[in-house]
DNA sequence: CGAGGCATTGACTTGGTTCAAGAGGCGTGG
DNA sequence: CCACGCCTCTTGAACCAAGTCAATGCCTCG
């Protein structure tokens, strides 16, 4: 997965095409985008745009993740998006980020300059709708996100951002379920801190305290496996599904 | 405002049509909106939408003020949208309300039956590029708001819901600065708390100690006067001008 | 006048932060 | 190979901002 042809990959081989910006384009709107695209990669750590900095391309994430976060400015910062793979960067229309986008593990990126790109939306309307529903799909997210920022103790919100993170998991390398959830934390004690409006002091002993009762099994700092799946989501304070038992 | 004629207004007599989801939209793409769409009113304090109900309408705010939240199971409640006059109810292409809707004061909205929306949608970029656009403003929105309910104390919380209001209904009866803002409160202390994720005791304090330094004037519980603008966005914890959020 | 909603204020508790010390890993270079 | 510095993470103790519980004030409306 590091050694990736930067030079090109053919959109037809891509790895993340079904569930992109790019999802509903037929052939020829491919092609289309094919000639103004170009890939990028960023290593683990770098900053790939501050807040204010002009930004001349959009972007599709197609391996790693990255981070969007804000601050004040004595320094407090919250994260406020997660990109993964087959999420979109940037916003058409508009020239600055207005996030500070971080790579926060090897990044790899399929990258449009913006105005093209634009253009092309005028005229295809299938990018368009892709990005809308994306849109309101990560509206959602941040909506649901707000509820764990302003009313989750930390407790709950280190077992809602582990359920998270192992569901995806679990999907993304679609695993018939089996009994047991494993995963590696893609992010620090401090980027955990950042996106659960904690201190990292707290996600540390709330974590650690999910381990001794047993919630939750830690191999190493980052390697986490989920014995009971139910009883980590007992922890969320979340709703325990669609709205039947309790 | 009140005695608004439910049964017909023409599109081209509609206040808020240069902001809402029509704004973009041709002579005869707003005749055929005017075909589908009709009026309804929701007195104050009535529920628009439960979490989970079937919504077979999408809808624009024609008047008054309307709340997007969720709950836990427990009830701890926390606030996650505003909807303002010119603002979007719904989403194409989604059967169910994914969370409670309700009018806080009373609400006038621009109704459109779901199924011939989507349908419109499809053939009338000019809507789907204007909900796109509206779509994301509200992401920056949301997320802005991440912000504050992460990292904010609960007096910045309060002095950013202040500014917010008062930057907001300065911009809507656009007063050409005058010296003294002013403007009533649209909310109760605890819908207040319920956005800023605190307790009501909490707001009523910060209010108060606000009032008591001179940074606001109140009059009655609701009407607010911001002598010195300046120094209000001193205690809101933000960047000396950046924000946006209408 | 009394009832019922909102709002304020006080006294006390507590969850989470702050400050501080130290543990465990990992790469570099002597 | 070990020593060293640099990270990240853990843990403890003291502190404080905000929550909880409870009493009271102030409207408005019947």
């Amino acid at each position: 997965m590091h050694e990736i042809e930067l030079s090109h990959v053919d959109c037809a081989d891509c790895p993340i095409r079904h569930r992109a910006v790019c999802s509903r384009c037929e052939t020829d709107e491919l092609e289309q985008l094919e000639e103004i695209k170009y890939y990028r990669t960023f290593e683990a750590g770098q900053t790939i745009a501050w807040t204010g900095d002009k930004l001349d391309f959009v972007a599709t994430i197609v391996s790693g993740i990255a981070t969007l976060s804000q601050t004040l400015e004595d320094g407090r910062t919250q994260m406020v998006g997660l990109l993964l793979p087959s999420d979109f960067m940037g916003r058409p229309g508009r020239e600055m980020a207005t996030y500070d986008v971080t790579a926060t593990t090897e990044v790899v990126m399929c990258c449009f300059r913006r105005r093209p790109f634009e253009d092309l939306m005028r005229n295809t309307p299938h990018i368009a709708q892709r990005l809308l529903e994306m849109t309101l799909d990560e509206l959602d997210a941040a909506r649901e996100w707000m509820l764990l920022l302003g009313r989750k103790t930390a407790r709950e919100k280190i077992a809602s951002l582990l359920a998270i993170i192992a569901r995806r998991d679990a999907s993304l390398r679609h695993t018939g379920n089996s009994d047991v959830l494993e995963f590696d934390l893609p992010l620090t004690r401090e980027a955990m801190a950042d996106y659960l409006g904690l201190t990292l002091e707290t996600v540390s002993r709330q974590v650690s305290a999910l381990r001794r009762e047993g919630v939750i099994e830690l191999a190493g700092k980052r390697h986490v496996s989920v014995p009971d799946f139910d009883r980590l989501m007992l922890e969320t304070g979340d709703d325990t599904d669609g709205g039947f038992l309790v």
